[in-house]
DNA sequence: CCAAAAGTGTTAAAACTACACCCATGA
DNA sequence: TCATGGGTGTAGTTTTAACACTTTTGG
């Protein structure tokens, strides 16, 4: 596990007895798939979870992690439960990205899997390339691994979708610690935009929007004058988005 | 049906025949829904395509046009399939919303829809509501009718979607005809986007895009000086897309 | 000749961009 | 005392928003 807890594996948990079902028309399977994004600070880059295959197809091959959707049970859920199966984590900013169905897209037979995207922060979580038993790792997602399945197209989806998306809501926010400098916040938006910004134009910008907190903590252990931390005021941000504000980087 | 042709009723397509497949764990069935617009040059409103069901549950209520994904099947081909089964159009513009699988969402039991939205354009054909013998209708989608199911939902979501994605993708000129006035143009922004725009300003912003080119062609049949026709240049706006240019309104 | 919509520029305000130095801190 | 990043303002340019009249056409 990527995380301290010891949640189990993932792609084993089809609860229900084996008991056999019959349908008048043959069903797809459905599964859920996570494209779960973090944020690290010090490098500064983009990062993405992936899993170890351990069963064929694609034995040994990295893939987004996931599982079957049961009967039953919400897809949204599921992708929850595999989500924090896989972290440990609650929380979690979690929306769906898209469903993928070519009848091809695994060799077994025909299965449609939602896939959705996740953001983290790492806090004081260590962050390395292949850790543990479970063979849960993080890579970078500009160059990632191969992958299996139809997972290189979800994953540049997914980042698609967070490149557009963090420009006009405010989920840089997800990627990082409660409490962060300017800086980080100028870094993860360099980053996930993939261009320089200006240091007083972002400040000026991003503070005069007025969903910034700022606390009364400074960074430690920096060899430098430490910054002033800040918070994102998520109740004030959701007031205002009620009588029209567009957050807009 | 809604338009010439006659395509056979949606609901009904499931084709393989009715021989029972079993499966060690039970799944959800997967179908799909259209959420179909059309904005109506004349009145100027956006409307929804509904359906009313023959069958219970429901039976008797309006409902998106929709249908079952088959085994062997592209989740997006299915809803292609249901869309010109339902208009008896091709080519039209059609994209993914977002999959929806709350276990409670169809009483029968679990079943998981991937709901698509589509936009069309009524060139000529008529647009009434309540038409012909399949029960499909046009309504404006500010006040349709009790919806079965979730489609309220999802119905709402779709708006949501169009609404947002029609400032910064030229989706507009896909529920117009091929050639329309300026005018036409302005009024389906002011409907979907629910707000009044200038003239003038509109006109800079739209003609400076360089995107719409000028036929020779101007309205016909109206009471007053006919207005000069605009074609939208796909290719061009494409060409510009790579190159890094943001159609925004 | 009337009604209805087409078509057309300018100006003031606001937003955006580019840009450079001093300050505080820890090593 | 040096290296490192924190923190701050202004001026030129671009973009946006507000606004009214003349022209064309059909009835």
């Amino acid at each position: 596990m990527l995380f301290k807890h010891n949640a189990k594996q993932a792609r084993q948990t089809n609860p229900a007895p084996a008991m056999p079902h019959t349908y008048d028309y043959a069903r797809p399977a459905l599964t859920v798939d996570l494209v779960v994004f973090a944020f690290d600070d010090t490098d500064p880059e983009l990062k993405v979870m992936l899993i170890e295959r351990g069963l064929n197809p694609f034995k040994g091959q990295w893939a987004l992690p996931g599982g079957f959707v049961h009967v039953g049970e919400a897809v949204d859920a599921a992708a929850r439960r595999e989500l924090e199966e896989e972290t440990g984590l609650k929380k979690i900013y979690l929306e769906q990205l898209g469903t993928y169905g070519a009848p091809d897209r695994d060799p077994r037979e025909h299965v449609v899997t939602v896939a959705h995207f996740a953001l983290v922060n790492l806090h004081g979580h260590t962050v390395q390339a292949s850790t543990d038993a479970a063979n849960a790792a993080w890579f970078p997602v500009v160059d990632p691994p191969t992958l299996a399945f139809d997972h290189p197209q979800i994953l540049d989806d997914a980042l698609t979708r967070l490149r557009n998306k963090v420009r006009y809501v405010p989920l840089g926010f997800e990627l990082l610690p409660p409490r962060f400098p300017l800086r980080s916040l100028q870094s993860l938006y360099e980053t996930v935009l993939g261009k320089e910004l200006d240091k007083r134009n972002f400040r000026k910008k991003i503070l005069q929007m007025d969903l910034l907190i700022e606390t009364n903590q400074i960074e430690k252990d920096v060899a430098h004058r430490a910054a002033k931390l800040y918070k994102f005021d998520k109740k004030k941000y959701d007031r205002m988005t009620k009588k029209g504000f567009n957050f807009e980087l």
